[in-house]
DNA sequence: CTATCGATGTCAGTGCCTGTCATCAACGTA
DNA sequence: TACGTTGATGACAGGCACTGACATCGATAG
């Protein structure tokens, strides 16, 4: 007999996602969310630091497919290709989650403490994208800044993908935007995409 | 004769500073904070939304400063000269208090619900930025990534301005990073400044 | 069989933040 | 002068996020 249910964290996570959906966040309390699960809010807190964590798990591997596919880059690669390899790879991940995606960044857009929950994110892994090229030889602030450069693609990119009507390939509109800002940056006249 | 003090705003703020320094953030609770400044816990969220914001007035200013660089900026000057020009002007608003500056950044650094607030902050500064691009006739998305790329150069250049020990310019620094930024997203291979 | 372990429950408490109503000097107006 | 209004503040009650300390009890190792 088992004294538990299995995957507490899961089941954290689903009936979060579920009331935040039914309720909105403001109105949920994370003591509904542990009773949904069938568990008490004091063991919530064991596996989530604060409330807003629930929606932030999978940060982590995220974090880990950036480096690597940084890591594995053809060794005489430009950083900026490097970086380009790196959205390559969030682009197959992502690939088919985009109405889960949908689903949470409308959550995210309409909270702000979530919105600073997600940039703090976002800055950790443009940190750990530094740390990659910082290890390939690159020299700060050229690597900080690729970084950056990465994650700002990746978010623009992101946001256009999740409000498309048509159901276009973040793949692609990484590439776009990438191109786009290289344009930018050269110093190019404003031009339309 | 006056019912109240003058200035509340001002001396919660200061109040808030010297607490934070003195013992830190988390040791410091609100009620300490108004105590100080002669003032209640309820007054004190009268005047800032929530404890944290109490660091990050001054936002406001510095976006109008950048809303008019940008543009204020010559009609036939590319978006990222429009945004040199932002950040020169940023330059000039922080001579002379970098060690304001250091100060308030040490507390920041220490405190990742801080770090949050700042980013929230920045993703603002860039929404702002992005604005005022699109009303110089710039398409998206290069209006947002020439402003996503301007606030990581401010980001990166002013971290480096605090923690040097020279006192450098942060104008500087700024000019700098953005032809660093310029040269990586173009593809060159890696290089030190 | 017993000791330890690990996930959970229970309970008390702190601090952030909000809603609501009261206070009272200053100010305008008749 | 009297009187109503305004605006910044105080006082108070309460909700909810989050934490520390201790108890519970199947599972597992020896």
């Amino acid at each position: 007999m088992v004294r538990w249910e299995p995957n507490s964290t899961g089941r954290l996570q689903q009936a979060a996602m579920e009331l935040f959906v039914e309720r909105g966040y403001d109105q949920t309390t994370v003591a509904e969310i542990a009773g949904r699960a069938g568990l008490t809010e004091r063991t919530f807190f064991r596996h989530f630091t604060d409330k807003r964590e629930v929606l932030f798990l999978g940060a982590e591997s995220l974090l880990d497919l950036v480096v690597k596919a940084i890591t594995a880059a053809p060794g005489d690669a430009a950083p900026i290709d490097a970086i380009a390899a790196a959205l390559d790879a969030i682009g197959t991940m992502f690939d088919g989650r985009r109405d889960g995606s949908r689903l949470r960044q409308n959550v995210i857009a309409a909270h702000p403490e979530l919105q600073e929950r997600e940039l703090i994110k976002m800055a950790k892994l443009a940190g750990a994208m530094a740390d990659a090229l910082r290890a390939r030889g690159v020299p700060d602030p050229s690597a900080s800044l690729a970084a950056e450069a990465g994650t700002a693609v990746f978010r623009i990119a992101f946001e256009r993908w999740v409000q498309a009507d048509s159901d276009a390939d973040l793949g692609a509109l990484m590439q776009a935007a990438l191109a786009d800002l290289k344009a930018v940056t050269a110093g190019s006249p404003p031009r339309s995409t």
